[in-house]
DNA sequence: TGACTATATATCTACATAGCTATATAGTTG
DNA sequence: CAACTATATAGCTATGTAGATATATAGTCA
């Protein structure tokens, strides 16, 4: 897969993950998922957002796979889906550190 | 890093990284350059995409980093920066494919 | 039943940006 | 020099969506 070229009815699906993934606010809610699962309102508090928008939020996530839903009561607990998300930060942080270094040598330089 | 909570200014510089691939366009470009530097009219011809619209988005993707320029002549040759690009398509493709999966388990029983 | 709580949804406004057209810049060749 | 080519940029319009507010839905408890 890593070695062929991708059809654009492919790339597209996987530029609509990214783009789910090209939020602030939605990196923050994965990111207070990492221990646990927790409830809308527990995100709210956590992420300083509005109920409206992480809900809003939420529901893209789940429409996308990346979080999980379960219901008790009142409350709905939301959950990552799979911890895929990190590896996908860690590649892009390893991107961002490694060009900060060779910026920081050529300004040296 | 992957096991410790990223701090909000991380996460938006994160976010901001997958923005830019946040665009079919985009990686139907990187996707072009998968066997090697091309000019910007060879992408032009090989993405079907205008002339200005293909040189704006190699000018996010220089200034994030993700192709490099070389200038000759005329004309300017366009490559990837590194292939961290294609792994981050693998991950996500693997998750497509098994959410498809499960969504197929859940159709057929 | 009605009051209350947690979550979801509808609607609106503001802002970002993809793609288009036209034009500017820079390098080449006669 | 002028004519030509490759690339970059400016300006425009249309579209998508984040965040805010208001409201709806659904479950709980008196």
């Amino acid at each position: 897969m890593a070695d062929q070229k991708m059809g654009t009815a492919l790339l597209a699906l996987v530029a609509e993950r990214f783009k789910v993934l090209a939020e602030p606010a939605r990196l923050q809610m994965l990111n207070a998922l990492r221990n646990g699962e927790l409830t809308v309102s527990e995100l709210v508090d956590e992420c300083g957002l509005g109920q409206a928008n992480v809900s809003k939020h939420l529901q893209l996530l789940l429409a996308h796979g990346f979080v999980t839903r379960r219901k008790e009561g009142l409350f709905a607990y939301y959950a990552l889906a799979d911890r895929s998300v990190f590896q996908l930060c860690d590649i892009m942080c390893g991107r961002l550190s490694a060009q900060t270094t060779s910026r920081r040598r050529l300004l040296d330089a």
